[in-house]
DNA sequence: TGTACATCAGTGAACGCGCGTTCACTGATGTAC
DNA sequence: TGTACATCAGTGAACGCGCGTTCACTGATGTAC
């Protein structure tokens, strides 16, 4: 009992994580359940047998790549409070990297389209999980308008990446982060409360897997 | 000969205005040549005599779109500059209606991570086309950054409307408008030069059709 | 102006293909005694 | 511990369907004389 059900896990495991990177990568319509069972190394017909259907995959795919995002924008930086983890978060969300590797990058530039035409049920899942990242972002941003501030940050990080992504020019998409990381760094409003403790990182807590280099600068001008 | 001509081109022009309408709305890859050409009042056999195949349709529509974006952003507005002209444009951007009324609305949050994942003509199209409202957003704004404040607000816009229309909370989707239009407006900056006659907008020069009103304040709290 | 022929915008059947989903089956693992 | 049976994760063929594209045809419009 105990084997049989843990490779069922294992399996199960294997193809939402595949399905996280391939519906980021390509959307969720241009992915069949075929290459998705394929990536995890099955055929198609076990497929049903996982998920009561595609759209099933699609939540916990989404809810998956939600939380890599999580361990990549909060956990990555667990003592930064107010502008230090604002800079720290922003320089991560548009690195370069991220422009190119929408496989393993944030769900919403990749998705929202495409889920803003979705069924209810997978909205619904959307909606929560923006609310729990935004909800995070408030409390490390902290002071009077930190929700303001963490809405409208997301989306200038959302428009940018989805922008610098669509562009066939690299100068064009560099200059598109380059003028967002500007503004944001530059919008003192209500002065932000520096309440990290000023500590150094700690070590060892190294971003798991995803977009793990640290960002050589490329401030154009 | 003047006859079938006009008539011909009359039939394409419906083809693009309903294409850049349903492509909006749906997405590219869920409307099919099938439903465009029913849409446009034909059936489909007609539709390579019109277009080289599906994506040269793509490229009209889009240039369509963008023009429509372009009489509603700048020649709504012909004498405002500066921080004028930045609040108008915003407010005319972030309104409530442009995220129920994709069809009519910017093709960029319906679009670009479609487009991101096209052939190189399309992205080169697209480059183009946001290029191009770029260096108008740009001589519009004014003064030193104008450059880096048009597409930094520019990602701003695009996020918020993404996002916006993705949950299925439409409080969470005011929020998210009225979050983005604070931090646009309070971002003085450089002191952005006013300098537009101050003439009351001229008269018989309305939005052409699409999102015709003028915004009732939904201002938040 | 009238007639004969050419053009061509639009029709509708057909194509090969990949989609999401179903289902009878297989064979390794788990359970009962 | 050994045997007989039950379970069930995964296989692969099949389904009905809609896609983008092709093509022989139609009939109204345009051209030549």
């Amino acid at each position: 009992m105990t084997e049989r059900k843990t490779q069922k896990a294992r399996s199960h495991a294997r193809i939402v994580r595949h399905a996280a990177r391939l519906f980021r990568e390509h959307g969720v319509g241009s992915v069949g359940v075929d290459q998705l069972m394929s990536a995890a190394g099955l055929t198609h017909g076990a497929f049903y047998a996982h998920f009561r259907d595609k759209n099933a995959l699609v939540a916990e795919a989404l809810a998956s790549a939600f939380a890599q995002s999580r361990r990549n924008l909060f956990d990555s930086f667990p003592d930064e409070r107010g502008a230090r983890w604002l800079e720290l978060a922003t320089d991560r969300y548009l690195a370069p990297d991220h422009v190119e590797s929408a496989g393993s990058g944030c769900a919403v530039p990749a998705l929202a389209a495409e889920l803003a035409r979705a069924t209810p049920a997978l909205r619904h899942a959307f909606t929560e999980q923006i609310a729990g990242i935004i909800s995070l972002a408030e409390e490390r941003i902290g002071g009077a308008d930190a929700r303001a501030r963490a809405l409208s940050t997301m989306a200038a990080w959302v428009g940018a990446i989805s922008v610098a992504r669509a562009v066939d020019d690299p100068a064009f998409a560099a200059e598109i982060l380059a003028a967002v990381r500007a503004t944001i760094a530059g919008q003192p409003a209500t002065p932000v409360p520096d309440a990290a403790p000023a500590r150094p990182p700690r070590r060892g807590s190294a971003p798991r897997g995803d977009r793990p280099r640290p960002r050589s600068a490329a401030r154009r001008r």
